[in-house]
DNA sequence: CTGTTAGCGCCTTCAG
DNA sequence: CTGAAGGCGCTAACAG
């Protein structure tokens, strides 16, 4: 590929003069200016972003790690993030860290050499501690997404879990359900921690039992083997009238599970969850859901994790944390109980 | 960050034999190698691939860029090729060109500049001619996913789409439908060509009349407006009894249509489609499909691109085509027509 | 086994 | 308005 000093010599300039041509900076004369644009054409110059990186120590590419790329929720944020990035002229890599840590921590190792300006971060819950460390050790501002890591200070995007999981149980019992049962993802997420409390207090709220044979609490990614779930249905006697999944993924396995056993929803069992399914909520039974703002988590959050990056040296503002609401959508996956 | 400058000199040696080091390069004895590598951990040291990347003149990193990122079939394929990257020790950058040609342009154009080594890109549609004869003129091995592009050579990965539609109407002609519809992506998209000639071809051969009305034609990507879909079946008359979806996004979107209009499916009109829902297929109505091993799509793509990437200067390979099946998954949105 | 030199492509600084 | 020198962090090639 063409560098500036062919361009240069091409033009008969030197390579600062083609430079300066390229960043629009200092003043260059319109004569040699279009002179040099003409030699840039021929040559079909593509300016190298990773010299470029070198010299001016940042790279104008900002990070977004999310726990699971095929999880519409976490695609939306990408959609968002996206845009807000494209808007303060940064490019925007995407990882997928699969709810992983290990994965996670070779993206943060990734992220560090390749010198992106920022990370924008869905963590895979509070063991992701130690690489949040090693950005911050490393001065890579970042900015948490849908779940908050204890010990890590930082500006954080939350969806309103507590007052979500209010909404929910409340939904069911205006539908006449009592025996309410909870599939959640793993307590070492401070977003599964929220919904268990939230739901805790709903029920209490509402002047329901709790009880803990009621509660499964699992890895949120997806598993083929779906026993678990399965015991957990036996286990409950008697049986609830409706469950609340603690995100899509888990929704879907407990109604795929249900299907098997030849149970279906929401004739035999009401189900709710967190998290829409996307565009495919529509789909029969409509499941009923609290629909996080997905698109604002990603785009608030890069537009904070730019402000970070642009007020890199001047006295820092605290952390933010801004909570989205939790819009409940009621659709057609709960019956009246019987 | 430190440099391999700051670990040499601490360490007491030359930058070259932390490089070494670094690289498990040369010959090193176990002394240096040791004291070298405990200098790296006291200051944190972090390899900066920007100025790896100027000297070696290639970065290890290779770009997918698909045209939905909020669709199952694509983040599927981003799974599979990340794998596959990984397997090979390359990073994967994503990009999402939203089915948009000057989208698809602007990552071409931060692609080149980031001087990444291969591209794996499912093109928007024909009009990615100029966008695939860039990455060719620039020398920038790619592969490209589910669409060809007439005019361009290169390896490219597909599913077997005339196959697929073959199955889908056979499938409902055997439950009894003799009135198909089809709605279809624009015919700017090879695969969406396919599609169509898959479905005439296959009414053909069950003797099954074809009708111009009975065929929608539009854009892939989602839209809130379902107007065209509505005038399209008020177009038709009389209604057919089944409708064939060119990918999800169009089953989505008439089912949501028909829901609209009171008409469920199956109960009063079945529906086929290419292209699985991912997870959410599981929910019902069961949507019928040809399932696409999107997965596969993502893997041996991407091991193509690395193959390309290794032979250069080499005698190159000819193009390779890879079709994959075209699985029908059979679930509950199809019932017999009365 | 280890070090020196030079250069990847670009931009900042300082001179004209 | 334009150019020359130097360096960002790293490694290939050549010396020792």
């Amino acid at each position: 590929m063409a560098t500036i000093y062919d361009i240069a010599a091409k033009a008969g300039v030197s390579a600062m003069t083609v430079s300066r041509v390229i960043n629009n900076t200092g003043k260059i004369s319109d004569k040699t200016r279009a002179k040099v644009r003409r030699v840039m054409e021929e040559l079909n110059y593509v300016p190298n972003h990773v010299a470029r990186s070198l010299v001016l120590q940042q790279s104008k590419l900002l990070f977004l790690l999310i726990t699971d790329i095929t999880n519409p929720f976490y695609t939306t944020i990408a959609r968002g993030a996206e845009d807000a990035a494209k808007k303060h002229g940064y490019r925007l890599l995407f990882g997928n860290s699969d709810e992983n840590v290990d994965k996670e921590k070779d993206y943060i190792d990734a992220i560090l050499a390749t010198r992106a300006d920022g990370v924008l971060i869905a963590p895979t819950g509070d063991l992701s501690l130690s690489n949040l460390e090693r950005l911050r050790l490393h001065n890579v501002p970042f900015v948490l997404l849908d779940r908050e890591v204890p010990g890590v200070g930082s500006d954080v995007v939350l969806g309103d879990t507590k007052e979500g999981a209010r909404k929910l149980v409340e939904h069911l019992k205006s539908r006449g359900h009592s025996a309410i049962a909870l599939i959640n993802g793993s307590p070492t997420i401070s977003s599964a921690r929220l919904r268990l409390e939230g739901y805790r207090e709903a029920l209490k709220l509402n002047d329901l039992p709790f009880d803990d044979r009621y509660v499964l609490e699992m890895a949120f990614e997806p598993r083929s083997d779906l026993s678990e779930i399965e015991n957990w249905l036996d286990r409950m006697t008697p049986p609830p009238t409706a469950i609340v999944a603690g995100n899509n993924v888990l929704a879907v396995e407990v109604i795929r599970t249900l299907a098997e056993r030849g149970n279906r929803v929401p004739e035999h069992m009401s189900v709710v969850g967190f998290d829409d399914l996307g565009p495919y909520s529509e789909i029969d039974p409509f499941l009923t859901v609290i629909a996080q703002q997905a698109y604002q988590f990603g785009y608030l959050g890069m537009q904070m994790l730019v402000e970070r990056i642009q007020e890199r040296g001047e006295s820092p503002l605290p952390w933010r944390k801004v909570v989205l609401p939790a819009d409940l959508i009621v659709r057609r996956s709960v019956a009246d109980a019987t």
